[in-house]
RNA sequence: GCGGACGUGGCGAAAAGGUAGACGCAGCAGACUUAAAAUCUGCUCCGGGCAACCGGGUGCGGGUUCGAAUCCCGCCGUCCGCACCA
């Protein structure tokens, strides 16, 4: 076994200096990469200031939890907005392209138990790792701005936020639920729920309902679902699943009568016009008449219980197998008080959606009609469908839920389910027993975490005066570092002097509040502190006025509801508290898809790493061990997995600019990414060829700004079209975030001027300077990509002043511009020739050349054509 | 369960409704080399044919159109989100 670990270990390291030696002898990015990083760092180059006269530009990527190290899904999103800041920089804005730490969260606090390392110093470490690395990408950014959220500097401005969204009865307290340990006596994240489990212990989680702060992001929720309308620089499908979210229905508040109780039922309904088809009511868990039986009946209390035994998350509730209770009640049908329908509690309703209870209607509701097949309710249909006859259509195993003529239900039967919401509507409201109104799935947002790494939320309770607001002149509340992390809980609860404080306003002895602030509030402003990082106010309302709306803002679709619609929020509410005067804050965004990586296990099952997986001679995959390895699937990278890339390996191996490269070039910017090393070898390659173009040219060059003069050989006119196509197109490529496309036709234009023939440049004097112009433009393009390659070939040369300070170049179009083109010849929608044209030739000319082709007289052997569509430029399409 | 997306060669992909597979990766053959690496050249969607060429082909089944990867309808599969992971 221990010779088997020697082996094994002996291929890595002979692989390693093999590649060194490879990298060593070419281009040398490892000296080309810190003399440019120095050179920008030292000139100061990315750091700006607003410059009221100058067009700005924000680019914004999402800040990075501290996690431990970069990954290179991470690095995709920072390689986007790089490009993205450097293109819109040579193009001659002020670009603010700021980088800061989402510095809270809970894997602080498990590394503080499973490593016993204090928060305070795991962050910071992480965050002076992840820095390095970021500083070694190269990136631009305006490192004079950086922010960590976990900083007092910073949320003492969120806590003074939360204060002030308080007195504007913004923020507000209330009783939600959470997920409860009944073993380790402490809240669980959703995350820390497995399989309805405690992660730790084990045990069976319970609901718990808690005091706990929340904003009232419902007082803007028509304003955050009609702004989505304009947000059109934002994919389509987030401003879809926003709209989702926010979920408005149109529907009706209906009331039911407990039959010999003084009782009424609310329930909320989308589906009016199915009143008559109703077979039962059924009301939450938590439905405060629920709760009430309970008291008397120890099987619903039993019922409700189990109910309770289970997580908050929504996706594990509407999972579940839906199971109802009888409580032997019954309800008046509000429009035919003859009608009786049977009371449930059931574990699928929702206490915090509409009114906490249903009515339900098993013929045109899936969910309902299972719900009645289990517990033998009846299906009565009151919608038919178009060509369905009311004597014979019954509902099996499928409800019916589209559009038909409204029978069985007295005053609405013929009616359509549009008139016929209508009419019901008109009616309940008519006799009192309901009203046509709108619910939202949005809830408010609940900010309260019993955590201790997060913001404190600085509010103190007071035996005599209630709930009191720190004054703002002891803001921060700052968080006490002498903490253990042994007991399970917040460790700010247990501390022994942190919270008895005295209280603000009588004096008398008084306790802090323990929660802290979810680390989506720290994260709904930070692009705000960006626009003046050090300023004493949260931000300088000029800066503000001068840099927001974020021009460009991108991150992962993960993000796309929550995060990005706390943000919209925080900026309607913070512009109500009189902060800035703006409603959105991102004016374009942009979701990145994910990096995934091939999984690998050990003979023992182990996940390994994918560089300590290698390959014997035979070409079979082995393991550390010896033994072989099982290829599992390709998977987003993910610790747990061990699927991950150190970036450090990738960026001493080949440099930033490769491993740059190849994230933008191998797949679509929103499509997942799949890592593989033979992928970033192919961009090395291309790499040293670009290099070894501009270090060892053909041709001896002219000197810069030398112009183009003479006659061209037919090759240098062709190259030199090239040249001013890939800058149009490679323009119109960054400006759609086509960046795979824009590689590639950087690619085409490098293999353009390989090709180009030595006898080309013999016969004309001009052919060097195109060849010049060439090379310039290769550097100019790949600029934003890899931008110390580009410098290194700017100076190489001999391009005046840095290659970062150059504008964007712009194309010829008269250049660019094809006399001839090549035409499609189709007979019956097959391809069945070609035609070279000169460009717009007239479409009865084509038409005529077309048909005197051999291979289409061949097709049509001696018949005229039924049809000939001609499409300028492109294609001939004749009907046989 | 609900909501959102995606599906094209061996692989990543490209294609204003107009020549499907640009640009790469991998593979094969060749050049250089004592040899290897590096580099360079050529080939590579599938089937048939010596070839010119012919037939088929964008998850599956239909439809619209002179023409569909692209638009419409129905299925299948995969991925993401679901409010305390960030």
């Amino acid at each position: 076994m221990l010779s088997g670990g020697g082996a094994a270990s002996r291929i890595q390291t002979g692989r390693i200096a093999e590649r060194f030696a490879r990298v060593m002898s070419r281009y040398n990015f490892r000296e080309t990469e810190t003399k440019w990083q120095r050179v920008w760092r030292e000139r100061r180059l990315f750091e700006v200031s607003a410059k009221p006269g100058m067009p700005k530009y924000y680019m914004l990527e999402m800040f990075p939890y501290p996690s431990g190290k970069l990954h290179v899904g991470h690095v995709r999103n920072y390689t986007m907005g790089d490009l993205i800041a450097r293109y819109r920089r040579a193009q001659g804005f002020n670009v603010l392209h700021p980088m800061g730490w989402d510095a809270f969260g809970l894997p602080a606090e498990n590394a503080a138990m499973a490593e016993n390392v204090h928060p305070v110093v795991w962050t910071h470490q992480n965050i002076a790792t992840m820095r390095a690395q970021l500083e070694r990408m190269g990136f631009a950014y305006d490192w004079s701005r950086e922010i960590a959220t976990c900083h007092p500097e910073y949320y003492r401005h969120q806590q003074k936020m939360f204060l002030d969204f308080l007195a504007a009865g913004l923020a507000y307290r209330r009783e939600s639920w959470v997920n409860w340990d009944p073993v380790e006596h402490t809240v669980l994240a959703n995350e820390q729920v497995v399989d309805g489990c405690g992660w730790r212990s084990g045990a069976i989680v319970e609901k718990r309902l808690l005091a706990q702060w929340a904003l009232r992001i419902t007082a803007f929720t028509e304003e955050l679902l009609d702004a989505l309308r304009g947000l059109d620089r934002w994919p389509e499908r987030v401003r879809l699943m926003q709209e989702k979210w926010i979920g408005r229905s149109e529907g009706a508040r209906v009331f039911f009568d407990v039959a010999g109780r003084d009782e009424r039922i609310e329930v909320f309904t989308t589906r009016q016009d199915t009143l008559f088809g109703a077979s039962f009511v059924a009301l939450s868990p938590n439905h405060p008449l629920a709760q009430r039986l309970a008291g008397s009946d120890p099987e619903l209390a039993d019922f409700i219980a189990e109910c309770n035994r289970m997580g908050t998350s929504e996706a594990v509730i509407e999972t579940a197998e839906k199971r109802g209770y009888k409580t032997g009640l019954e309800a008046v049908h509000p429009v035919d008080p003859n009608r009786r329908v049977p009371v449930y509690v059931a574990n699928f309703v929702l206490m915090e959606y509409g009114a906490g209870a249903v009515f339900g209607c098993p013929a045109h509701d899936q969910r309902d009609l299972e719900f009645a097949r289990k517990y033998q309710l009846p299906v009565i249909p009151v919608v038919l469908p178009p060509d369905a006859s009311p004597a014979h259509f019954t509902i099996g195993e499928t409800a019916y839920t589209e559009d038909g003529t409204l029978f069985n239900s007295e005053f609405l039967d013929g009616l359509s389910v549009a008139d016929a919401k209508r009419a019901a509507g008109e009616r309940l409201e008519a006799i009192g027993r309901g009203e046509r109104t709108i619910a939202y799935r949005l809830r408010d947002w609940g900010v309260s975490r019993q955590r201790y790494w997060g913001c404190p939320i600085p509010v103190v309770y007071c035996p005599v005066c209630g709930v009191v607001p720190v004054p703002e002149a002891e803001l921060p509340v700052e968080l006490p570092i002498d903490v253990g992390f042994d007991t399970p809980g917040n460790p700010l609860a247990h501390h022994p002097s942190w919270k008895h404080v005295e209280c603000p306003r009588c004096r008398g002895p008084a306790e802090r509040e323990t929660d802290t602030l979810d680390t989506f509030f720290d994260s709904s402003w930070y692009f705000l502190r960006f626009c003046s990082a050090r300023d004493a106010r949260a931000f300088a309302g000029e800066a503000a006025a001068y840099w927001m709306p974020v021009d460009q803002y991108i991150g992962g679709v993960e993000h796309a509801i929550l995060h990005l619609l706390y943000s919209r929020f925080f900026t309607r509410a913070l512009s109500q508290c009189g902060y800035l005067d703006l409603d959105e804050p991102f004016a374009g965004l942009f979701t990145q898809g994910m990096v995934c990586h091939q999984t690998y296990r050990s003979a023992s099952g182990d996940w390994l790493f994918p560089d300590e997986v290698e390959r014997d001679p035979d070409g079979r995959l082995i393991g550390p061990d010896g033994r072989p390895v099982i290829a599992g699937r390709h998977e987003k990278m993910s610790k747990s997995k061990k699927n991950v890339v150190g970036l450090d390996t990738i960026v001493d191996t080949y440099g930033a600019d490769t491993a740059r490269l190849y994230l933008l070039s191998d797949s679509p910017p929103e499509r997942d990414l799949e890592w593989t090393e033979t992928g970033i070898e192919g961009i090395w390659r291309y790499v040293n060829r670009v290099w070894r173009l501009v270090s060892e040219p053909p041709v001896a060059l002219p000197p810069p700004g030398t112009a183009v003069a003479g006659e061209l050989p037919p090759e240098v006119v062709g190259l030199r079209r090239a040249i001013h196509r890939t800058i149009a197109a490679v323009s119109d490529d960054l400006e759609k975030f086509r960046f795979n496309r824009a590689v590639a036709r950087i690619r085409e234009l490098t293999n353009s001027v390989e090709e180009l023939p030595q006898h080309a440049f013999g016969t004309s004097t001009g052919a060097p300077a195109v060849l010049r112009e060439a090379l310039e433009t290769l550097a100019r393009l790949l600029g934003p990509m890899m931008p110390h390659l580009a410098e290194e070939m700017w100076q190489a040369l001999g391009g005046a002043g840095l290659l970062v300070e150059q504008p964007w170049p712009v194309a010829d179009s008269q250049l660019a511009r094809d006399e001839q083109v090549t035409i499609a010849v189709q007979i019956n929608g097959k391809l069945r020739a070609t035609l070279e044209c000169p460009r717009d030739s007239a479409s009865g000319a084509v038409e005529s050349a077309a048909l005197r082709l051999p291979q289409v007289a061949r097709w049509l052997d001696g018949r005229p054509p039924r049809k000939v569509i001609v499409v300028p430029n492109r294609i001939v399409s004749i009907v046989a």
